[in-house]
Order: structure tokens, then sequence, then C-alpha cells
DNA sequence: CGAATTTATGACCAATTGGTAATTAACAAT
DNA sequence: ATTGTTAATTACCAATTGGTCATAAATTCG
């Protein structure tokens, strides 16, 4: 019955897209940090009012919170789907590390990273968020290198959870790495070696 | 002729010494970042009034620059020290990571690598700071990892400083991983996994 | 001693901060 | 058309921000 563009409630529409408004919030958080953000900038990138920023998505750090777990979900979706397109696991790897790299390096660095460094010692929710955020993207990568082991791709001198944890903080340097560099070479050439040790 | 408790100039002395105050502005930009750090917080830290640091160091961004510039001399210091002890490269090299990383969990993390993530990428005197840094360790590993690989310790297969990107890269991941982690076993041993694989 | 010089202190400042509240506008239901 | 409800806008607020300045204190030099 209900078209889309239906709202389900009386009172006044909103007059924006949630996931719209979302997306500027987030790219500010990413390339300014939280502090380093003011509601003001929150502003003239949404095009929103405080007012309107405040009814809809709470304060500041609320709206922080909901735009750094947009931005997982929407990592998560990209690297998911960039990991089932071939049928070497390996080759899914390698792929998935393509996806996430490549989105560091238009965004400038990763914006879990940045906010690892910037607020997980200070701030237990965003911590919380990332410690989960972690542990879902290292059991993907293990269960990725557990079939490429299984495959024979790459040793088995180590286990898969143990060569995840290396990849996890080799992406985590990348991240941070990437900030200070506008050649990007570093990053194809040290996944390489890293992948390449594997062998 | 001079004592060194004389100071060379008229006027009143100073009633602190410098690389005391530096040393508490340096660790309170440490753990809360450049803007997350308030001229209310620098004077509880080191006890001055806030008139004072502006006449000895200059605004908070040079005062900023200035304790960066400490912590990079200070930490130079300490790793150089540690990479002369043994004989073998590869034990230097190896009591040189293990002093970076006390230091990273000591302080929760590496000032450099938060200044590169908060700051880098908008700020080009940090940044012009960082890449100096970043060079000088750089060839500080290269070197370690030319001499271990003439002593037969590691791996020809790789060129030195591509192996020392590798790790400084690692590094740079761990410093930032580190920071959301109170477990520790983490940093051991994804440095130990890079270390075996250049066997 | 008194002048010159430097440092320490605290008052002061404009601008910005995050956040709130009152008012107006736009819709659905009756 | 009126009412109820929600959203947008504007004005407003106390607190904090980084930064300055005038004054008082401590020292050296003559």
């Amino acid at each position: 019955m209900n078209s889309t563009n239906q709202h389900k409630s009386v009172g006044r529409p909103r007059g924006f897209e949630e996931d719209r408004v979302l997306d500027a919030v987030m790219n500010t958080f990413w390339n300014q940090g939280y502090e380093g953000t003011s509601l003001k900038d929150l502003c003239s990138a949404t095009g929103l009012h405080k007012g309107s920023l405040y009814q809809a998505f709470g304060d500041k750090h609320q709206l922080f919170l909901k735009s750094l777990k947009y931005y997982m979900e929407q990592s998560f979706k990209g690297v998911a789907a960039s990991a089932y397109l071939h049928d070497s696991p390996m080759d899914n790897l390698r792929s998935l590390l393509n996806e996430i790299t490549t989105k560091c390096i238009k965004g400038e660095g990763c914006m879990v990273v940045n906010s690892l460094v910037e607020m997980a010692p200070h701030d237990q929710e965003v911590k919380q968020m990332i410690d989960q955020s972690y542990a879902m993207q290292q059991r993907f990568l293990t269960d990725l290198i557990d079939r490429a082991q299984r495959d024979g791709e790459i040793t088995i001198k180590q286990e898969p959870d143990r060569l995840a944890a290396v990849l996890m903080v080799t992406l985590a340097g990348l991240a941070a790495t990437i900030k200070g560099f506008s050649n990007t070479d570093h990053i194809s050439y040290v996944l390489e070696d890293v992948l390449s040790s594997w062998a």
C-alpha cells in the first residue's frame, strides 16, 4: 500500500534524507577528527541547522557515534562484496585489501583508525564500537586466510588468526602512514611484501 | 667563571626549567591530542600561567611544535642508545624495537603517529617535522637491516629499505592498535612474526 | 640605593564552543 | 478549516576558547 516516498507519521516531513546527512557528517569527522570538528562545520557540511541536527541525531557525541557506525557499515559492505569475486581465496584476499586501501587513499586514511588514535583511550563507547569492528574484520580475514591455507596457496607454518593479526596491524599502519604521504607506492608494495612472505 | 645555576642575563630569573615544562606539555599533547588539549590543560599540567607559557614558548601551535620536537629528540636518544648494545645487528634491531614498543605501551601510543593522524593532512609544519623524523628512522632501520643481511642473519631476497618500510608501517600500526587494547601480547608476537618471516 | 630588565600574575577580551528554547512552517487526521 | 504533530528556523545562552595587556615581583648592573 505504502508508496516509497510516503512518510508514515503525522507532522511536517523531513527535508533531508538521513543517510545523505550522515554521509556528510561522516566525511567531516573522518578528515577533521572529533575535536577538530565544530557544530558549525557540521552545519555547513550538511546544510542543516544545528537545531535540526540535535533533533534528528542527538548531541555531537551521539552524532559522531552514528556517523562512525555508518562508516563501519558502509565499509563492511564494500569489503565483504569484494571478497567473493573470485574462486581463489588468495585472489579474494587481494581484492579485499585493494578495496580497503583504495578507500583509505581516497579519504586520506581510515575513520576507524583515526577514531582509535584520537578517542579510544578516553571514550568507552567509541572503544567498544571499534573493538567490535576489529573483531569482525579479524574474523573475516582469518576465515579467508584459513581457506587460502587449505587450498595450499600460502604457508601453514602460522595459524590463520596470527597471520590475520599481522595483516590487521599492517592495515592500521598503512591507514596512519598514508596521511603523511602523497606517494602511495608504499601501500601497494608493503602489502605485497607481507603477502609474499606467506608463500 | 660562571657557576651552573647562574643565569646569564639581567631581569627576574625563570621560575621553571624549560625541559621539565616541555616534558609536561609533551605528555599532555601526547595523550589528548592537539585539539583535545586546551591552554587550561597545559597550565595545570605545567603549573604555569598561560602568560608565562606564551612568553616562553609562543602560542599554542608553536608550543606544540616544540613539544613534538622534544618528543622526537628524546625518543631518538633512547632508540639510538639501544641499537648499539650487542654485536649482532639483529640483536640490536630487536632491542631497538623493544625500546620503541615499550615506550608506546607506557604512553599509550606514539606521539608522532598520533600527530600524523590528527594533524599531518592539515598542518604543513607538523607534516614536515614528521617527514623528517620518518626519513631518519627509516635510514636508521635500513642501515641496521643492511648489516644484518651482510652478516647473514636475515634474507637478502628483499632490499634493506623495503624491509625497513615494512617495519615502519608495522610500527605505526602497532602504535595505533595499542590505543585500543589493554592486552599487549599482540605487539610482541606481531613483530616476532614479521622478523621471523625474514629468516 | 635606584634604574633597567626580565618574569610572574591576574584581569581582561572578542570569538567560538556546544547546547537550548521559542516560534514558525508544513504536513495528516478529523 | 481546525487541531495535533512534527520539522525548520531563529534567537539566545553560559561556558570555554586562544590570546593580550597592565601591573607587580625578582633579579643584575651602575
